[in-house]
DNA sequence: TTCACTACTGACAGTTTTTGGCAGGGTCAC
DNA sequence: GTGACCCTGCCAAAAACTGTCAGTAGTGAA
């Protein structure tokens, strides 16, 4: 096995865990010796993993994914260009924030004259409508999801009735003038959507929902009859 | 230097040429032998980069990016994920299905539990309003944006009035529910906004518009007093 | 404090990979 | 044919990588 396919393998050995790992583990798991175990995950920092080792515990390596080496044709470049820079200016401030830096990291690794090509790209997001409030609590949301955690908030539905209910938030909805948590809702037992402006006070729960998230979905999929993996119906 | 490095520079080093390069050229610039020149394009070839040899003439890189190894933040890659996505679900169909590609590409290396988790990724796009036509000449569109070519286009303004110009076009705006070219127009002499909807016929000159895209993109956007880099005023 | 466990670094010899040179085969244009 | 180039197999030299050993230093628990 290569250096490089060894490398990309002890990330992907490393994300698997969540408590620290020693490195006497890691070398017998690849079949190297420690010496080569602490020269690999040298080369990996300076690649720019976030590993961190701390003596008497282990090494952990923090949320991310590595990508290796990969080769993406204009059209794919810019299609990746253009939908960051949406989500640059239409997601709320966290997730913008992840789009502008996902986009200097790509800049960052071209030489000169594409990195000028990219910063002048020919598309470009018109600015649209204003989106409804309800943005502040998004990355608690989006954190919980991950997390499958169980939220409870105070709602508005639609005819002005509030409501105070625990769901089980598996999905967020992007659209052009409203973001929508879909949920199992444990008030009326069925699939939820809440539009997040219409939504009061979010407290994340320190339990996890019972089912897994990608269940849910599916199930929510199969009941709404959504057939492409993309869409989904309005609330 | 490093292997890896030096595949980089390689892939950098072809993109500079538009004219196929001879192998020996290659291999006195990178400072190596013309055999392990050969052996640098068979591996990155295995790596998916299309490179074109032909005996006589040179090599030639078919247009694309080499990104190396890189490292992205959870959200970093939610975002990308996320706008990724919403390209594949509203920009033209070509666009569209460069973005699919890149997900495809994306999740090809991923570990089989990391794709899962982005098939079945909590961020969802909305459908929205449907698009105004006249997306089937987009295509040629950008395609002439890249190449700074001329544009012949028939035009039916907001009034109704029926025109015929040429334009230098060398930006395309992706507004919620209709797209824009923005060019410089021989007939007005200044800048316009086209919505694609409204254009006839489109017909690509044969012939390079006489100044730089970056230029006449940074003079538009002084002349609309755009200061981000990412908006700009509806028609 | 000591102990067990761990991250780290340097040196050096053995192993593996990479490299360059050589020989030869193929294609294309002239 | 000739020249210019791509491409492959082979093998010895060069370079990179690896394992072993020795040692430093930080952490948490007994």
């Amino acid at each position: 096995m290569s250096r490089a396919q060894r490398l990309l393998d002890l990330i992907q050995l490393l994300r698997g865990y969540r408590r620290p790992v020693s490195g006497a583990m890691l070398a017998e798991t690849l079949g190297i010796s420690l010496r080569t175990l602490y020269r690999d995950i040298e080369t990996l920092k300076a690649q720019g993993a976030h590993i961190d080792g701390e003596p008497g515990l282990g090494y952990v390596l923090r949320p991310g994914f590595m990508l290796p080496p990969l080769m993406f044709s204009e059209e794919e470049i810019e299609a990746i260009v253009l939908g960051s820079r949406w989500v640059a200016d239409r997601a709320d401030p966290a997730l913008s924030a992840a789009a502008r830096s996902a986009l200097t990291r790509i800049a960052a690794v071209l030489p000169a004259d594409l990195k000028a090509n990219l910063d002048t790209s020919a598309l470009l997001i018109g600015p649209g409508q204003a989106i409804a409030a309800g943005d502040a609590e998004l990355p608690v949301i989006r954190a919980a999801i991950r997390s499958e955690s169980k939220l409870r908030i105070s709602y508005l539905d639609g005819k002005g009735r509030s409501s105070r209910r625990t769901v089980w938030p598996f999905a967020l909805g992007f659209f052009d003038r409203v973001r929508i948590i879909v949920a199992w809702c444990e008030l009326r037992e069925g699939f939820r959507h809440f539009r997040t402006d219409r939504i009061g006070k979010v407290q994340v729960l320190d339990k996890r929902y019972p089912r897994r998230r990608q269940v849910l979905l599916k199930e929510w999929r199969a009941s709404e009859g959504i057939s492409e993996h993309r869409n989904f119906g309005s609330d």
